[in-house]
RNA sequence: GCCCGUGUAGCUCAGUCGGUAGAGCACUUCGUUGGUAACGAAGAGGUCACCGGUUCAAAUCCGGUCGCGGGCUCCA
């Protein structure tokens, strides 16, 4: 007999095991129930198999169902199940990869057979026969010559092995008679999988190792949760994100719509849509002239030779809309191309161009809601949120070297304000130079730091994405999430070596030598319809009241009130208020209802007794009734509301 | 762009086995004049996305195009 060995456990115990005891042994001698109730374990850290043998000294932790450490080891095995089912139920299946993913998981299958929606019900009953049978995952480690064996017929997982790192040990797993190609861990047996807590929920394509080069295999996404409770309550969750989807929504509140007659990714504003966006516009315009900013306008198309001195011609034609005038006659034609600009940079380092620059002038900073076009891939574009034609709050700063760090640190102040009067958390990512790119490593490490330096300074954190840049220079990218969790990317600060350079801009020194300036590219909204998007999915559409489009509906209890409501209508447009009277010749119940449905943030009740007293009758669209007040009393909360 | 799904009135949707189109909401008119989430009646509204094929006959079956949705890829 070998000595005993003995592991630490979570709550700081430790226990004596005879050598040899793996994971498993450790929960049976903890106690029955935890046996059962054991999917995995963690062995310093690490998720292993209960399977796996301890070693003296191990830090253990079994792993239940209700351990979130389980889930993506639960979500992963049942990505086998899955598997095995289509391999039993499809022809010819060559398997793919199967990884868990947030909230679920998903397998890349490639087989001659449509797998469509239809099958799930047949799939999934197939996986709950699987789990039944409560086979256990064995974990084996094998030879590479083993391995190209077992998977002779299998092509997909050849291709993996062949990726494997020749100091990696291989390693399968055993289902029966169903063998794969994974690292692990797995549960214990198929058993331990809740029957009732996943679903297939949807199949789609995708390019085989994500390289759109490569075939398309067929993607199937299952949703899976330690309970049924939680994939309910999932499942409800998402009938709620779909409510405040905005591309149901904007229509709905007569915000925007989309035509298919006008085309993909081109939204149309109605007019309380343009109400909304020109608010959004001038609270900023305000906030960036007491910041220093100066607006431009640029013209929205240019003569070819802009976009090839910018680059754009050879690298982002593809994306960008170019057409061709006559200038000649149809006997003697003479063609000028011209584009759309898909970016407003190449017009604001033109007005820079244009007048000599002192250092004392820096820094210069221009912007301007400029409206750009990039045909974006059909399949990409997406409502408000990718857009073919969007306007951005777009801004440029040329500055010395030695103004970099404040101005960056400056744009984040800006950030700070603007997320917060939204209540939108954010999360900062520095992405650093990328394999195809431009300028020296001197330049990179040297922005690379500015940016760095500068959110350091104010305390913000930030994550690294290696490699993320754009080639120009490097980013700081700004994710904002909205009150439902979802993230969205939104704000973003990028520093460009190329445009200079390639407009050759410079700036007098006091030495009286020419020197390039340095240019960020800002953007906070990042695009004002994606914004507005964001903006509506997180209000659910219930926009605060100095955003909202229609900020009180005046409602008539009956006609003959319509001139008092006019009155008080007219009182409130006067400061600016946008407000609307209900005419319909319908109770005050079904004015108040749609009011409600249109997410109008107050309703102002009016009939004999308030047109006698010179008051309204303020009901809040989410307080309910809040008594009468004047009608000055109204206008001055009204007028306060106005940006 | 690629894979799958999908397209019926302004909106939400029904339409059986292939037999010439239906509801609710919204809209218009008339009636009703009301006190905090939807008053009644009538009317109008359709090239069943578009093009082609099969069929005596197509909203329905088949093919293509376009749009939309979900993914993948892309987002110089």
């Amino acid at each position: 007999m070998s000595n005993p060995i003995s592991v630490n456990l979570p709550d700081g115990s430790v226990k004596e095991l005879e050598a040899g005891a793996t994971a498993a042994d450790l929960a049976a001698s903890i106690g029955a129930g935890l046996a059962r109730a054991a999917v995995a374990a963690k062995v310093n850290g690490v998720p292993v198999d209960l399977a796996s043998p301890l070693r003296d000294g191990d830090a253990v932790e079994i792993l239940t169902l209700k351990s979130p450490d389980a889930l993506p080891i639960l979500r992963h095995s049942c990505a086998h199940v899955m598997a095995e089912a289509v391999s039993e139920l499809f022809s010819n299946v060559a398997l793919g990869v199967g990884p868990d993913v947030e909230n679920g998981f998903y397998y890349d299958f490639q087989t001659p057979d449509q797998i469509s929606s239809n099958d799930f019900a047949r799939i999934e009953e197939r996986m709950r026969e699987i789990i039944r049978e409560d086979k256990p995952f064995v974990r084996e480690v094998v030879t590479r010559a083993q391995a190209q064996e077992m998977f002779a017929d299998q092509p997909l997982k050849l291709e993996l092995l062949d990726d494997i790192d020749a100091s990696e040990e291989v390693t399968v797993y055993r289902h029966g008679d169903h063998v794969e190609l994974c690292r692990g861990p797995h549960v214990a047996s198929a058993g331990k999988i809740p029957a009732d807590s996943f679903e297939l929920q949807k199949v789609a394509g995708a390019y085989w190792r994500g390289d759109a080069e490569n075939e398309m295999l067929q993607r199937v996404y299952g949703v899976e949760f330690a309970t049924k409770k939680e994939l309910k309550a999932y499942n409800h969750m998402m009938e709620e994100a779909k409510k405040r989807d905005h591309r149901v929504l904007g229509p709905k509140l007569g915000i925007f719509e989309t035509l298919d007659e006008v085309g993909p990714g081109l939204p149309l504003f109605f007019p309380k849509g343009a109400r909304v966006v020109r608010t959004m516009q001038e609270w900023l315009r305000k906030e960036l002239y007491r910041r220093g900013y100066e607006e431009v306008i640029t013209p929205h198309v240019y003569k070819s030779g802009v976009w090839k001195t910018s680059g754009h011609y050879d690298f982002y034609k593809e994306n960008m809309y170019f057409f061709n005038i006559n200038e000649g006659t149809d006997e003697e034609p003479r063609l000028s191309e011209f584009g759309v600009k898909p970016m407003n940079c190449p017009g604001h380092v033109l007005l820079y161009k244009s007048n000599l620059h002192s250092y004392r002038d820096l820094p210069l900073r221009y912007f301007e809601f400029g409206t750009v076009y990039r045909h974006e891939l059909s399949g990409a574009v997406n409502g408000l949120f990718r857009a073919r034609g969007f306007t951005q709050d777009d801004a440029h700063v040329f500055c010395r070297e030695d103004q970099v760090v404040d101005e960056v640190e400056s744009i984040m102040d800006l950030v700070d304000q603007i997320m917060g009067t939204f209540d939108l958390p954010y999360e900062c990512e520095i992405s650093t130079r990328p394999a195809h790119s431009i300028g020296t490593d001197e330049m990179w490490e040297k922005a690379e730091s500015f940016l760095k330096e500068a959110l350091d300074k104010r305390g913000v954190p930030y994550d690294i994405n290696e490699g993320d840049g754009a080639f120009y220079g490097p980013k700081i990218d700004i994710k904002v999430k909205d009150s439902i969790g979802r993230t969205w990317q939104c704000s973003t600060i990028q520093v460009d070596f190329n445009l200079p350079e390639r407009f050759d801009i410079t700036y007098r020194t006091a030495e009286n030598t020419q020197e390039r300036p340095w240019m960020l590219h800002r953007a906070i909204f990042g695009s004002i319809e994606r914004f507005l998007g964001i903006l509506i999915e997180n209000y659910a559409g219930a926009l605060p009241l100095w955003l909202a489009p229609v900020q009180a509906e005046i409602v008539p209890i009956a006609d003959r009130h319509l001139d008092y409501a006019e009155d008080v209508a007219k009182r409130l447009r006067a400061v600016g208020g946008r407000v609307e009277v209900d005419t319909h010749s319908e109770p005050m119940r079904a004015k108040i209802a749609r009011a409600q449905e249109q997410k109008i943030p107050y309703m102002l009740v009016v009939g004999d007794k308030e047109a006698e007293d010179g008051t309204v009758s303020v009901r809040e669209r989410a307080e309910g009734d809040q008594g009468t007040m004047s009608v000055d009393e109204f206008v001055k909360i009204i007028a306060d509301a106005q940006v």
